[in-house]
DNA sequence: AACGCTAATCTAAACGTTTCGATCGTGTCA
DNA sequence: TGACACGATCGAAACGTTTAGATTAGCGTT
C-alpha cells in the first residue's frame, strides 16, 4: 500500500480510504491511486488487515472424521455458506480423539479465528474452558456439550431411533441388536435412549447382550456384529446407530454366510448416497444435512454479525424414517397376521 | 505480551526469547515470565506473528467437490499431514466453477497462505497468472493444467482406464458406453484417451455415439445413461469416467428395469467405501488416495521447509482396477470359448 | 587497574494495515 | 472582508509480534 500511495503520490490514509470506502476522495486522486494499483498489482494484505481489525473474516470447524458421509455433506454446505458471505474456514478433523481436538481448537484459536463450530469429542471440560475464555462465538454441531451452553444444532435422536427401532418391532423382530459408538457424547446417549424407550413402550425385554459399544469405525461395526451373530440366540434384526459402523455389520453378515434382509434385518442412522440404488436397499435415518449446515452456519454468521448477547439457541430438527428394503417382517409374524 | 513483560518485570524482547528459544534467559527470569503467562492466560497473537514472519502456517487447499469420495478420503489424507506438520488448512469448494475458483483462490492468497494445493477446474489461464505473481508454492492434485510448470501429482488416467476397457473387452463387449466429464480437465482427457487406446488395441471400432459429455453430477450420468439406454443399438457395457455420475448411471438402469450386471455390465472410476458391501459390487478403478494425498502434503511440505528451487517435480501414480461382479462376460462369447 | 570477552537483557524499528485528529483550501454568509 | 463550515487530504499512532543491534554486568587476563 505504502508503494501504491508512493506512486500515486497521496499518503496511505488516501489510499486506505478509497479501497475501503471510508471517506470520499476526489475523482482524480481516485483515478490515479486505481492506476497505481492496477500497475503495481497490489492486493491488500489481510494478515496486516486483520491485526489492525481484530478480525480475519476466517471461522474454524472441528469435525471427528470427514470420511463419515454425515459430516462430509455437513461440511460441504457449512463451507458453502461461509463462501458466500466472505468468510475461509479452516477445516480440523478430530479423529474421535480428545487431545487432537484440543491441539486443534487452540491452533484455530491462535490464528484469531472469529468462530467456531464444533462437532465435539469427548467429554467437554476443555471445550467448556477453552470456549469460555476465548471469546468467540462457538456453535455445536451435532454433538451438545454439558455445561457448555452455547449455540447448538442437533437432532432429535431419542425420538429418530424410537421410530427406526418401532418399526422394526412393527414387523416382528423381537431381539433387535444394537451397535453403537461410545456414550459419552449426546447423539449416542441420546440414541440409545430412543433404542430403550422403543423396546419399553412395546414392552419388550432390554436384552443388554444385544447393545454392543464400538468406537465408531467400520471395524468396530464388523467385530459387534460378529459377536452379535455368533451367540447361540441371535437377533433377527440389526440397528447401527452410526454409518462407518453398519459397513462392518454388512461385511460380517456377509463373511458368516448370511444375508440381508432374508436372514437378517438391518438398518442403520445416516443416510448415504448410494442408499437405493445398490442392493439391499438400506433403511436408514437420515438426517436434514442441508438444514443441519446452514443453520448451523446462520446461528453463527448472525453472531459474527454482532448479535452477540442473545441466549444460547438450541435447535433441534428432525430425522427421516427412510424405508427400504433391507429389513423384512418376521415369517411369524406374517403368519399370526395372516391367520 | 505486553502485559506479561509488565507483570514479569522485563522486557517484551526477553518474553518472546523465551517463548521461542531464541535465546537463553536466565532461570529466574524464565521463572517469573512462565508464572506471568500463567496468571494472565497469554496466547501468542499468531495474526501478529505471521505479519512480522511473513509466514501464517496455513494452507489453502481447493477441490471441486468434497462429496466426490475421492476427494473426500484425499482431503482427510492431506489434512491430517499439515495436522502433524503443524499448519492449518483452508478449504475451499469450487463446485467445478471457474470464477468460484478464482474468487477463492485470491481469497487464499489474501490470507497469505504459505501454499496452495489446487484440484484445479475450467481452463488453467488465471489459475496460471495467480501462480505466477503470488509467490507461493503450488503442488496440483489430480489435475494437471497446460502452461502451469509446478510440482503436481496425478494417476496415470490413460493406463487406468484401458485397462479397465480392456477387461471389457476380454468378457466380450463389444460395445461400450462411455460417460465422461467435459474434457477441458487432464483426468477426463486422459481417460477418454484411454478408452479410444483399449478399442483401438482390440480393433474396435469407436463409434462416437456411445461416448456422452456430463457435468460430472450424478444427474449427467442418469441423463447420459438414459440415452445410452434408450438407443436402437444399445450397449452392453458402460463405464463412467467419475464417481457421482455412475449412481446416476444405476438409477437410470433401474428406472428402465434393466438390471446389472444381468442385462448390462458396469464399471466405473474411484472406488469408494460401500464398493464392496451391496449388490452389485462395483467394479471400480481404484485411485491410491492414501498416496496421492501424502504425497501432494509432502511436496508441498519439502517446498515450505524451504527447497524453492528443485525443478517442478510430478508423481504420476497407478490405478488399480478391482474386479468385483458388476461386469458379466457377453454370452456370445463364452459360447464361443466354451465351443 | 585496565581491558576484552561473553552472556543476558533491553531498546526500538519493522511488518502492512486502519483510523483519529489535524491541516489546508475553498466557498458561503453576515 | 473576516469568520466559519465543510470537504479532501494527510501525519502518525496503534494492532502484537520478531529481531538487529545496543547496553550492561560479570569475569578472567595481562
Amino acid at each position: 500500500m505504502l508503494h501504491v500511495a508512493e506512486a500515486a503520490r497521496v499518503s496511505v490514509a488516501t489510499v486506505s480510504a478509497l479501497i475501503n470506502g471510508t471517506a470520499t476522495v476526489s475523482p482524480e486522486l481516485s483515478q490515479r491511486i486505481e492506476q497505481a494499483i492496477r500497475d503495481i498489482g497490489y492486493k491488500r494484505n489481510a494478515i496486516a488487515r486483520s491485526l489492525k481489525m481484530g478480525t480475519t473474516r476466517t471461522i474454524g470447524l472441528t469435525v471427528p472424521h470427514i470420511t463419515n458421509p454425515f459430516f462430509t455433506d455437513v461440511v460441504s454446505v457449512i463451507q458453502q455458506a461461509f463462501d458466500r458471505a466472505g468468510y475461509a474456514v479452516m477445516l480440523c478433523c478430530t479423529d474421535e480423539d480428545l487431545n487432537t481436538q484440543d491441539d486443534q481448537i487452540r491452533l484455530l484459536l491462535d490464528r484469531m479465528v472469529d468462530g467456531l463450530i464444533v462437532a465435539r469429542v469427548g467429554d467437554g471440560a476443555i471445550l467448556k474452558a477453552i470456549v469460555d475464555d476465548a471469546n468467540v462465538p462457538v456453535v455445536l454441531l451435532d454433538r451438545l456439550c454439558e455445561g457448555v451452553d452455547t449455540d447448538a444444532v442437533v437432532l432429535d435422536n431419542q425420538r429418530a431411533v424410537f421410530d427406526a427401532i418401532t418399526y422394526l418391532i412393527d414387523l416382528g423382530h423381537r431381539r433387535i441388536g444394537y451397535i453403537t459408538g461410545t456414550s459419552d457424547i449426546s447423539p449416542m446417549h441420546d440414541r440409545m435412549a430412543g433404542y430403550r424407550e422403543a423396546l419399553q413402550a412395546a414392552n419388550l425385554p432390554i436384552a443388554e447382550e444385544l447393545i454392543r459399544f464400538g468406537n465408531f469405525h467400520e471395524i468396530d461395526g464388523y467385530n459387534a456384529t460378529m459377536q452379535l451373530l455368533s451367540a447361540h440366540d441371535r437377533p433377527s434384526a440389526i440397528f447401527s446407530a452410526n454409518n462407518p459402523m453398519v459397513i462392518g455389520t454388512m461385511k460380517a453378515i456377509r463373511d458368516i454366510g448370511l444375508s440381508c434382509p432374508e436372514d437378517i434385518s438391518v438398518a442403520c442412522f445416516d443416510d448415504f448416497r448410494w442408499s437405493d440404488v445398490f442392493q439391499p436397499q438400506m433403511t436408514t435415518v437420515a438426517q436434514p444435512v442441508q438444514a443441519i449446515g446452514e443453520q448451523a452456519a446462520n446461528l453463527l454468521l448472525d453472531r459474527l454479525a454482532g448479535n452477540r448477547e442473545a441466549p444460547p439457541r438450541k435447535l433441534v430438527l428432525k430425522g427421516r424414517l427412510m424405508i427400504r428394503d433391507s429389513c423384512r417382517p418376521l415369517r411369524a409374524v406374517v403368519q399370526s397376521v395372516s391367520a
